[in-house]
DNA sequence: TTGTAGGCGTTATCAA
DNA sequence: TTGATAACGCCTACAA
């Protein structure tokens, strides 16, 4: 049906590993000949087929970007961000969701074998996993944007992230410093291992070191059924929260979106913001800027830490050297949505 | 290095065409020699080399969804059901990013020959495409949420969208019917002649049927260096068209996010929603359902479009016939943000 | 600088 | 119900 490469090379006069050589820029060919070769492919449209190629070569350069909780707008900028350095290196990628449920360890290991891919991007998730588990994972890989417990893993990996913990702590002693002894968190699930429970530690120190007691009934779980980091989630959350008419001043959630969410809540309470009750989110995203009121925020470096993330990446793939990771400082920022009481 | 088709063939000390047989769910094939197959299989952690398969496949049961104008979060809801349906039926499925200067037709024209498609998915964009073009691609192919001039391709394409004119039409109506007489647009780009043309043509519509003239420097384009559909474009050319000390009581936004955007704007400029300004959007995202206030918008049954968008494309790729599309009524969700003046 | 041929891992055809 | 074997389209020694 459509153009070969051996169309092409019949069509030219000459061989296929010319016309191979001539599409894949190798040194050892006449120009005249390249060139008839690359305007006949033009001219029949050829397009070489990627499943031949892949199948021969080793490495297929097409990395993978797993993502964990697709939800989280957070994590298509950074796609985006980190398909233009992909482009630039001439590989190709695709995003793969990875269901809550599922373990992204597994999937990035059967793709490896599937697909021959270069290098994994894994942005989000991957909880506790053990190193064991991680080094069965065959090529480059990074880890982008995950909260990781075991800092010992963290060390091993080329992990590319916030100190959540640190962060955590930062907002919380933010809202603190205003005067907030009453402060509400709403956060991942419950079994949550990753930036979920770093957060929560944050808040739980920035408590500590202020020497003020926290409300075990204030700390608040996302809803399993509701997609994680979403407005829909932190929007119930909250519905629940106020039902129970505990006194709260203050909202940490650990995401712009269920922070967006858990203010219409308040709002449909009659309450507003920053004047009844003070919010802050997690990401830094647009979503909680152009809010109204414009949220105050944690805001994550997610430039940098798509394009150190990839570029570590593509130094691992080709240096078969390991990377070592970094940890970026976010930025608070503050909105229209805190207030000092 | 890792196991191939082969190995277990030799492990369980069979063919490979049986060891084929067992794992793609051919009848002919003992019971107990695939039990045994199936196990080695687990055992050795096989996973079917995909280049290979494609390769040898005429078609690789894989569809591509080629998504134009990323930032609209539209769309992903959209993906996340399609996905459903894809893997309801087991084949496999990429996500493409498409630029909004690049030709989607030709990106999938290359597609298709690279990776031997077995169908495609257009979202969003793809304007004034001619037949003879279309005609090029020789998968299935269906058109999702795509607003079409040319009706004619529309009736002998596989189209699953509104009729925007009309919906553009009923909410702009909505408006006047409230009394607004000065309404602003917030539009596509300046050659758009998908979306954002037809819901102009509905605006335009409305004005006329109800005797009203309209400004035209009431009417935007979107910024072209900001990402279309986005809360920072509305939010910029609302910036703009504020600075221009025009008058208006209402805003039809092309979107739910330029909408959102647009407000803001309207909030920095110490102005009130809806009792300055009416404010619509247009698609029905959860983003202006969680905005304060609400906004009013015209809902796409987006669930309706991808289910039937992706069922018709399967119903074309098992049957090599045509399937006819499908215009859906939007429906108007009045909220917080209009009032009758 | 060029062409020939073998093989990458599958699936499908054919004969057993 | 099975197994050998020929493609699928490409890349890459190796030979010329």
């Amino acid at each position: 049906m459509s153009a070969t490469i051996k169309d092409i090379a019949r069509e030219c006069g000459v061989g296929v590993s010319t016309v191979s050589r001539a599409i894949n820029n190798h040194p050892d060919i006449n120009q005249d000949t390249k060139k008839l070769v690359l305007d006949t492919v033009k001219k029949y449209n050829y397009v070489p087929n990627n499943s031949a190629r892949n199948l021969k070569r080793i490495a297929s350069k097409t990395i993978a970007i797993l993502v964990k909780g697709i939800s989280n707008p957070l994590f298509f900028s950074m796609v985006e961000m980190m398909e233009k350095e992909i482009k630039n290196n001439k590989y190709n990628y695709f995003l793969q969701h990875v269901d809550d449920r599922q373990d992204e360890v597994d999937i990035a290991i059967s793709l490896i074998k599937e697909k021959r891919l270069s290098g994994i991007v894994f942005l989000g998730g991957l909880y506790d996993r053990s190193e064991e588990k991680l080094s069965k994972i065959t090529v480059p890989f990074v880890l982008s944007t995950i909260g990781m417990m075991d800092a010992n893993i963290k060390a091993t990996c080329s992990s590319f992230s916030l100190d959540d913990k640190l962060e955590g702590y930062k907002i919380v002693d933010y809202l603190i410093k205003k005067g907030h002894k009453k402060i509400a968190f709403l956060g991942a699930s419950a079994d949550d291992e990753s930036v979920g429970k770093l957060r929560l530690e944050g808040y739980k120190k920035a408590h500590k070191e202020n020497n003020i007691s926290f409300d075990e009934d204030l700390i608040r779980c996302m809803d399993e059924t509701l997609p994680s980091y979403s407005m829909k989630n932190g929007y119930k959350v909250m519905k629940d929260l106020l039902a129970n008419k505990k006194q709260f001043t203050a909202v940490f959630a650990i995401s712009d979106m269920q922070a967006i969410g858990a203010s219409k809540a308040i709002f449909e309470a009659g309450l507003k913001i920053p004047e009844d009750i003070s919010m802050v989110g997690f990401d830094g995203l647009d979503n909680g800027l152009f809010y109204n009121p414009s949220i105050t925020t944690l805001a994550q470096p997610i430039e940098e830490i798509s394009t150190e993330s990839i570029s570590a990446l593509f130094k691992m793939i080709k240096s078969k050297k390991s990377v070592k990771g970094k940890v970026f400082p976010g930025t608070l920022i503050e909105r229209e949505s805190t207030r000092a009481i």
